[in-house]
DNA sequence: AAAGTCAAAGTGACGC
DNA sequence: GCGTCACTTTGACTTT
């Protein structure tokens, strides 16, 4: 059975909601845009005093609520200028200051031996080369030390200015275009990784209501079977009752609108108009 | 060698 | 027009 089917036969609905991202973060929503769902469970909570069961009702209900708190997303200071550790991270890792390559086979075995002065010796073409362009589209792969500088860049910041940009390509010797696309799909690996932890505990919830689902409906049956156990006055809601003081009999008032009543501890119910019985109190 | 995975890059749509 | 996004393609690399 699918986590749609689980989620459907539970008779429980998930609400799921993308609105209330700050602008400064979002400026706006492509999920929107695209008219595509939005996981987002920063303000989904899950506990007991959400849920709740209406024994009148044929039916327990489960309810999942989001809080009302809006979304809040890590602020990033996109204008945050590139920093200084950054440079020095690229001063270190490529004296040559050309450390961009495009991929040929030399780049696994560089990897395999993490030997940086080989790395550097043998990237010999340069992602800036205008003569790369034109020709077939060839696949630049990034050395670690560019990957790590574009890490470190991408924590301060997952968006960058078009100062950023221009001063992180000249440290890593690559296009602008280059950086610019790094982070894009940087952005969105980050995104896809989010979107998996949050099925991950969406799935959970399901499972945990599933569960509720159950208990509550093994509570309700058990409470069904009490229910036609009970005498008649006390399978009138307890508010609707009455009670006489002086002939000790409780009166109530029933579902059609019709008023009945009976001793209160009579083995046979005795009904009464609590209304119209003789007794003032009543 | 084929299949699978990862990541760089292309494309088109959209909002500002 | 520009920047960003989702979606896609494609080449490099890894696993089976």
């Amino acid at each position: 059975m699918g986590f749609e089917e689980d989620l459907c036969n539970t008779g429980l609905g998930l609400g799921l909601g993308c609105e209330g991202k700050p602008a400064e973060t979002r400026p706006r929503s492509t999920d929107h845009r695209r008219n595509k769902p939005c996981l987002n469970f920063d303000n989904l909570f899950l506990s007991s005093s959400t849920t709740s069961m209406a024994i009148t009702s044929d039916e327990p209900s489960l309810t999942l609520s989001l809080s009302d708190e809006k979304y809040q997303a890590v602020k990033i200071d996109v204008n945050k200028a590139c920093d200084n550790s950054a440079t020095d991270v690229c001063r270190q890792t490529s004296p040559h200051s050309g450390i961009s390559s495009f991929s040929n086979a030399s780049v696994k075995k560089e990897r395999d031996l993490g030997n940086e002065e080989l790395e550097v010796e043998k990237v010999s073409s340069r992602a800036s080369d205008e003569d790369e362009e034109g020709s077939a589209r060839k696949k630049l792969r990034l050395t670690k030390e560019q990957s790590a500088l574009l890490e470190d860049s991408f924590k301060e910041h997952s968006t960058l200015n078009p100062k950023q940009k221009q001063a992180l390509a000249k440290q890593l010797n690559l296009r602008p275009r280059q950086v610019e696309v790094w982070f894009q799909n940087r952005r969105a690996r980050t995104k896809l990784k989010q979107t998996e932890v949050d099925c991950e505990f969406l799935k959970k919830c399901c499972e945990t209501l599933t569960d509720e689902n159950r208990r509550l409906q093994k509570e309700l049956q058990e409470l069904k079977a009490l229910k036609l156990a009970q005498p008649l006055y006390m399978q009138l809601p307890a508010a609707t009752l009455t009670m006489c003081p002086s002939c000790e009999r409780i009166g109530g008032i029933t579902s059609d609108g019709s008023t009945k009543t009976s001793f209160a501890m009579a083995p046979k119910p005795h009904f009464f108009n609590p209304f119209t019985h003789p007794s003032a109190a009543c």
